[in-house]
DNA sequence: GCCACGCCAGACAGCGCTGTCAACCGAATG
DNA sequence: CATTCGGTTGACAGCGCTGTCTGGCGTGGC
């Protein structure tokens, strides 16, 4: 049994192939009995039009990439499952792409795939959302594209984005309340979006607070456990011990919180330790965590509309913010009174 | 700037655009300075074959199809990595598919799917490995497919999978060489092809070594870390309350521990916990996670190997077995003496 | 009663490739 | 010298669709 193209439903259906092609393409000018008739056949013959030959002979592919790069498993899960879900009601299909290294010849890949594969759009993920050689490829080869989470020319391209600064200050002003004052903070690595965006609303909230920002209660990691475990175990053996510690990422907080397990500090009796993300891990380690809530899933999910929609004849909002969410476990608590 | 077609290619380097064609499918039969002009001008115009023609004009689609259905984040984008990785080196691209729902109409859907986009084969990830229709369904139309862990049929067609009943036996035994004899085992979903396994791994361990299978020691969760804290939590406030927890999956081991934790039992001095997979939890909660480690990248690796070599002359083995390995670390210890 | 117009439908080219087949050329063969 | 043959190349059809253009038909306006 061979393929069931067009040409055997049109046949079946007594009408030509243009016919049949409007009618799956909900063109109008067809009769609606004719339509009826074409659509029973196309659910009888089991026919599945040949996206190739759609995005060869049209202009459209029905095809849109996620393109990230090595970001941790949650997060890329989660963009997924949000860009997928907006594709699967639009009837698209969604190609993913991670992007390995940071060498610029993983950029020339970039445009290559969407040649290749003549994707519609592309979703961008951070960091490549901020990586100017990516934007400029993309706009050289008039790429449709939305990026997620940018923190620079955000007026400049589509994009879809929370306020890290706003959430981190929020956080660290949490703990203020909660009456701590040495509170350390564990950066990300430098050059990736969010990191100097966290960093700013944890010192905005400190100033703001009649606090000081001590350098002795800075470190940094690379958004990863081990990493971050490292660094507090850097953080927690200094001379002035914080008494609470903010680490910029999930991952890093978990590593935080081994890290006080291994000095025998009882969280949050002894120390208080927050995250940002509210990844999965967030809720699997003990004491669970609190954290601020990323809407990943959301900001995939309005990323994916937004290419759509600035496919069709609407002019989609150049930028849309999504709005964060607090969420307080049971990893902070009050300043220990020694 | 239109798109940069063969035909430019082949203008530029004076000859045919078959013989580009030649050149770039790596076809015999081209003057090996006719192949070298032809490769820089590609390398020149930065040219990008279509994937569509190619696919609508030839035999294969350099496409291949990654199936799984709400499986853990983790353990997805370990089988995609491991798939994506292979492809890769083939020149493949991916697409995955994430099958929602259980029902009928999704199977449909799979068969439409690998009918529109002309994938040259797919990976099934479990459960759908196991699942009849989809296999009847793909076979019908002839698509070739590598199953990843599959509990049923394992001659009758291609896959790829690990000892789930000698790794579950061997980590049962590992407890009770730690002098455990009340050992509680929380089961996965009914129906789940490791389900049955993982457990028959434990009844056999308990068996020959002269302990009986308590059904009181035995709760079920559906690998997810809320239902493995309400395992645990029955399973441990139960009169006779086992020393250790064998829980069938780490995000469920994780559950155990958080129950645990709640009622204050330490780990492992008071209950050992010991879990399967080695997903990212398994490292980051405290105490560290003992658990097998489940091949996953290496299974998708090898499933999408396999698929390749036999879309080639090449006949693989019909399946292929990945070696697990026992991973211990702190969260199992000595049977609490008293 | 005739033309203009809207609605519906089909013919046909062509998207960018690959597969097939035929043509050509120089070297080896009888 | 005629003939064969393998290596090399090109012409061309066609994969399964969509876009464009054209044609037929019924309806309404003047």
């Amino acid at each position: 049994m061979g393929r069931i193209t067009i040409h055997d439903v049109s046949k079946a259906a007594g009408v030509s192939i243009k016919t049949v092609s409007r009618v799956l393409n909900s063109e109008p000018n067809v009769r609606s009995e004719t339509r009826a008739r074409v659509l029973k056949l196309v659910e009888e013959l089991n026919y599945h039009p040949s996206l190739s030959a759609r995005s060869l002979a049209g202009r459209s592919s029905n095809l849109i990439g996620l393109i990230y790069q090595n970001p941790s498993a949650n997060y890329v899960v989660d963009l997924q499952k949000g860009a997928l879900e907006r594709c699967h009601t639009r009837g698209y299909r969604l190609l993913v792409h991670p992007c390995e290294g940071n060498d610029l010849s993983s950029v020339r890949d970039l445009a290559g795939l969407v040649l290749e594969s003549h994707l519609d759009g592309v979703v961008l993920a951070p960091p490549l959302s901020d990586s100017t050689e990516v934007l400029a490829e993309l706009q050289k080869h008039r790429i449709r594209f939305v990026r997620i989470a940018p923190t620079v020319d955000l007026d400049a391209y589509a994009c879809v984005y929370m306020n890290d600064v706003a959430a981190a200050r929020e956080m660290t002003e949490y703990l203020i309340a909660l009456g701590h004052e040495r509170i350390g903070f564990i950066n990300g690595p430098p050059g990736h979006p969010v990191t100097e965006q966290r960093y700013l609303g944890y010192t905005l909230a400190l100033r703001s607070h009649g606090l000081d920002v001590d350098p002795q209660l800075v470190d940094r990691g690379e958004f990863t456990f081990d990493s971050g475990l490292a660094a507090a175990r850097r953080l927690l053996s200094r001379a002035t011990r914080p008494t609470a510690v903010f680490a910029s990422n999930d991952d890093m907080a978990a590593g935080t919180i081994m890290a006080a397990h291994e000095m025998g500090l009882s969280i949050p009796n002894r120390l208080s330790v927050a995250g940002f993300d509210d990844s999965y891990v967030a809720q699997v380690i003990w004491p669970r965590l609190t954290t601020v809530h990323q809407p990943t899933y959301e900001m995939a999910h309005q990323a994916a509309d937004m290419l759509f929609r600035s496919m069709g004849d609407e002019q989609p909002p150049k930028s849309m913010e999504i709005p964060y969410r607090m969420v307080c476990r049971e990893s902070t608590g009050p300043r220990p009174t020694n």
